[in-house]
DNA sequence: GCAAATTAATGATTTATTCAAG
DNA sequence: CTTGAATAAATCATTAATTTGC
């Protein structure tokens, strides 16, 4: 019993159409080829930065969210992943190990170092503060055990600057940290993301 | 034990202890008892609205964001139907349809009912307030003020021990801040959301 | 009585499935 | 039919219970 997606809300249509309809997104030929590009390079799902970068970018090609870059990469390496599946049917069994193209070692959980929202911001001395500073009151660390928090603020919020050029996104992605807090969930519109799953607050 | 959101940076503790802390939330016995009681009431998925406003509302029980609060509700969901279909195994699955139920009181454990546990859980409480609150850094939690964190000495904080009546939280969901509305949208009405994911975005 | 070792719960993330817009 | 979006199932990983040895 899946009524799930009802959807669009029903009450906003104040006399007139809805303007709310559901409607998706429809990438343009040139954000689909950048993100092509840089699910290519197999970094597996980017990091909430580096959606945030993504998405900063391919604004410029288009509307586009962050929900929807998220969803695209999930999908894409879904669908990748299935079809490949579909390849070898008739073959075997026990290999499953061939990963698609965007090999990511299974359980690598050195992520979520997050610095949401740091467009301008400086990352570089989020890790020190008093560690009883939750800056949004409560929430939890989500921080990893092992890499801890540290600095490494290696990310992004550099390498967005200049952009505008076709090279931005090898930067993007090719700029280290593997999987960091990826998982967004669903947020909304308008610069602001995610809603959801982040385990908000920073790390510490 | 518990002892709130410590966390001790590996480079700083030179080598000796892992204080780590927590890197997950542990729902207090309170929030445990008003997310049940939520769940209870058989709404199903709460709408991103009302996330943020149980979210609001735990908050004054202990640290805890809207992931949080949608996790939990995704995972109480989950295995209640789980546990469930298991409980039909060998029958005739016929009737999913029964609600998802309530298994209420699923805390066997609850044997020690912490009558002691309540000054020790204040630690949590020692809330940070922190300076910066994100003039809106993650869109998370930039909960409405209420009793931020500090002490807020309610007298709910206290009526630990002896629960069984909860009456405030009902009000949670029905009322509370209005403030917030944008989150994701899920089926039920959920006021007005925004469906769009489309064209926004435009940040750069 | 404590604390390391083990087990059971359960919070968080990933993957698979489904729905429907274009 | 393709594929963006939403949800549920499966899985992982960490915390709390508990057991065990001292």
């Amino acid at each position: 019993m899946r009524l799930g997606n009802l959807y669009c809300d029903p009450s906003i249509a104040n006399g007139i159409h809805k303007i709310t309809a559901r409607q998706r997104w429809t990438p343009s030929q040139m954000q689909l080829q950048i993100l092509e590009s840089i699910f290519d390079q197999g970094n597996g799902t980017p990091s909430k930065q580096k959606i945030k970068e993504i998405t900063s970018e391919l604004t410029q090609h288009g509307p586009i969210s962050e929900t929807n870059v998220y969803n695209w990469f999930q999908n894409r390496r879904a669908r990748s992943k299935r079809k490949q599946q579909v390849h070898f049917s008739s073959n075997a069994e026990s290999e499953v190990e061939t990963e698609t193209e965007s090999p990511k070692e299974k359980k690598a959980k050195l992520d979520n170092i997050n610095s949401h929202e740091n467009q301008t911001s400086r990352v570089e001395d989020l890790c020190f503060q008093s560690p009883e500073v939750s800056s949004d009151g409560q929430s939890m660390d989500q921080l990893p055990n092992k890499t801890k928090c540290g600095l490494q603020s290696n990310d992004s919020s550099k390498c967005l600057n200049g952009f505008g050029h076709i090279s931005f996104y090898e930067n993007v992605v090719s700029n280290s940290n593997p999987r960091v807090d990826h998982l967004m969930g669903h947020m909304e519109d308008a610069g602001s993301y995610d809603p959801f799953h982040t385990g908000d607050g920073y790390d510490m």
